[in-house]
DNA sequence: GCGCCATGAGGTACG
DNA sequence: CTCATGGCGC
């Protein structure tokens, strides 16, 4: 049983109790993947499963590539576990199956900017002038009815106030033109889903039946359509183990609930909960830190962190004059830091902060002071013009109904698309979707429309352009099919990694929003422009339960640091070229009694918790 | 079909 | 301040 050897009693229990429903309670570096790795290894070597009947479903794409890695590698066999987001999976049962209540196998699937296209599109057919609304607006008052799971028809019974009684009257337009374009977007690969499982028994139970076993990571994160969804997958074996902490729920914005942890006891009422609370990651200071602000929340549980590791030095809170300084302190400490510990790699350093719009102030000084950064976030690879352009040829020639992107290719030359409609019929005609390799059809499109020629190799922002279109070419070599490669790009997040100018992507200095942190763990931590207003922003500010997020969101940033966490706010704050005074955040005068007295951070009465 | 300018908006972000 | 978008003129 040398599975078992290197966990502890708390992640031993975790592990050989397989069967029936059950919670996992992880904290913050309890070492959860560790756990669930050992129980797919556990289930398979000891209890005789078959890994094809297990079901892992994750967060992202990248964890779920990350999951399957690490079993590759512990299970050595070519039978694995299958690991899936909750979107690939739903996008896969309803090619398959969707057809069953009317859902072609050919559909596309929306993106944002495809979203947002539709929304203007169905505005401008209902004469509705864009300065009435921003479409914007539209389609996130849509999606979040989509996911509170509440259709157009009901939506108009339910719609309040005058903003959603207004968008009452696009929805259903907006609805009718995605059946039109035989399109799905995000939300709805979730929904239909769902509407399969419940019109179809027999789809049900062809999935319920081949899932033995499910796991599923990041339960606090998960929407309402996703917790039925978990319910009908397990519903014939109902060994179902769930995983997550109510204090790293940071996505309620999108309409996750982390009270779905707690549904799921009163919905399975002989679950067994299991805990982990020993951390293998940080100091104890920093988790004592991590503790007493998050302790300020009262909506949901709070796992109390222990650890074996050292106590730590003394976490520092810093203020600096301005955003310039609070950068230039950054880079001090980390000079001085290195000189104490050589081994200490500039991978090995983590800057956090609540908003993109704080990177440019800290790149800004990196550049200029010629420290290497490596910036996590920024426009993704699937949603760079040119890749959406030749990605919306494709999916035409997969779906010809898509008014969307055939709107988007007409812009891009009459001339141009009179070329590629020629080139299209004859694709439907001879049905060359089925028989045609991936790279051979971009490759002609790429010929038949002379999209190349768009850009000039010479201009340095065109030539990036066209080695991204290389980079598509790669993909599509990979997947000689038409459809699951245009699946791949619409569902698998390519990380797109912007010119290396900044040399050796190892030895530089991380940043990145405190949401992209989620996950992962850095020895240096740096919790940059903690002050009122941004952190917690200030449209956070109107709720309870919006600065509760804000909180679990610092809980999140705290928890990532091994070994050194510096805090820093600033007095003068420059924002969208508005220079105003600042406030440090209540979030530091939640931090242990100890700490702000050893940097002398006094509560001064003036209190910013207001709420 | 492209480029210029005015305008406006500016949280976080997975699929 | 900066970026994206849309309208309009050439």
């Amino acid at each position: 049983m040398d599975i078992l050897n290197k966990l502890n009693k708390e992640q031993q229990e975790a592990v050989v109790n397989t069967d029936g429903p059950m919670i996992i309670l992880a904290g913050a570096g309890s070492g959860k993947t560790r756990v669930l790795i050992h129980k797919v290894l556990y289930l398979i070597q000891e209890k005789g499963i078959d890994p094809t009947e297990i079901l892992m479903v994750t967060f992202s794409n990248k964890a779920a590539g990350e999951m399957r890695e690490r079993m590759e590698l512990a299970l050595d066999s070519p039978s694995l576990p299958i690991v899936s987001t909750f979107h690939s999976l739903c996008a896969r049962i309803l090619r398959r199956h969707g057809v069953n209540i009317g859902i072609p196998h050919n559909f596309v699937i929306y993106d944002t900017q495809d979203q947002l296209a539709t929304v203007k599109e169905c505005m401008s057919l209902l004469d509705i002038d864009q300065k009435q609304a921003r479409p914007k607006a539209v389609l996130e008052t849509i999606s979040s009815a989509k996911n509170q799971m509440i259709d157009a028809k009901t939506y108009s019974e339910f719609a309040k106030g005058y903003f959603q009684e207004f968008v009452s009257n696009i929805y259903p337009v907006y609805e009718g033109m995605l059946v039109e374009n035989n399109a799905l977007d995000f939300d709805d690969l979730l929904l239909k889903t769902l509407r399969l499982f419940s019109e179809d028994k027999n789809s049900l139970e062809f999935y319920q039946n081949s899932i033995k076993y499910l796991l599923i990571d990041e339960y606090q994160d998960t929407n309402s359509a996703q917790y039925l969804l978990s319910k009908y997958l397990c519903g014939k074996y109902k060994n179902i183990c769930i995983v997550g902490d109510f204090a790293q729920s940071i996505y309620s914005f999108r309409g996750a609930d982390f009270r779905n942890l707690e549904r799921f006891k009163k919905d399975f009422p002989d679950s067994k909960t299991f805990q982990l609370s020993q951390n293998y990651r940080s100091t104890q200071s920093i988790l004592n830190a991590a503790h007493s602000v998050i302790s300020n929340n009262s909506t949901h549980p709070i796992l109390k962190l222990w650890t074996e590791n050292a106590a730590g030095s003394d976490l520092r809170i810093h203020e600096a004059n301005d955003g310039h300084q609070e950068a230039e302190y950054i880079i001090q400490t980390v000079h001085t830091l290195q000189k104490s510990d050589p081994l200490l790699n500039l991978s090995d350093v983590a800057v956090l902060y609540r908003m993109n719009a704080q990177s440019r102030t800290l790149e800004e000084v990196f550049l200029h002071l010629g420290v290497p950064y490596k910036l996590v976030g920024g426009v993704r690879f699937y949603d760079r013009k040119e890749v959406k352009d030749v990605l919306s040829y494709l999916s035409l020639l997969s779906n010809p109904k898509d008014k969307i992107a055939r709107a988007r290719l007409e812009k891009l030359g009459k001339r141009r698309f009179a070329n590629f409609e020629e080139y299209l019929e004859n694709f439907t005609k001879n049905n060359l979707a089925e028989s045609k390799k991936t790279i051979d059809i971009l490759d002609e499109v790429l010929e038949k429309t002379k999209y190349l020629e768009k850009y000039d190799e010479n201009d340095s922002e065109d030539l990036a352009r066209l080695e991204n279109i290389k980079e598509l070419r790669s993909v599509a070599i990979e997947f000689p099919q038409l459809i699951p490669f245009l699946e791949n790009v619409s569902l698998v997040e390519a990380e797109y990694l912007p010119d290396q100018k900044k040399g050796d992507p190892n030895n530089a200095i991380t940043l990145m929003t405190l949401h992209a942190a989620k996950g992962l763990e850095f020895k240096v931590i740096f919790l940059v422009g903690m002050e009122e207003g941004i952190f917690p922003h200030s449209q956070s500010l109107f709720s309870i339960s919006d600065v509760e997020e804000e909180r679990r969101l610092c809980y999140v940033g705290i928890t990532r640091a091994k070994d050194h966490l510096y805090i820093t706010y600033v007095k003068e704050r420059t924002l969208f070229g508005q220079r105003s005074n600042s406030t440090p955040s209540r979030f530091i005068f939640e931090l242990p009694e100890d700490v702000r007295e050893i940097n002398n951070i006094t509560y001064d009465g003036g209190s910013p918790n207001f709420l």
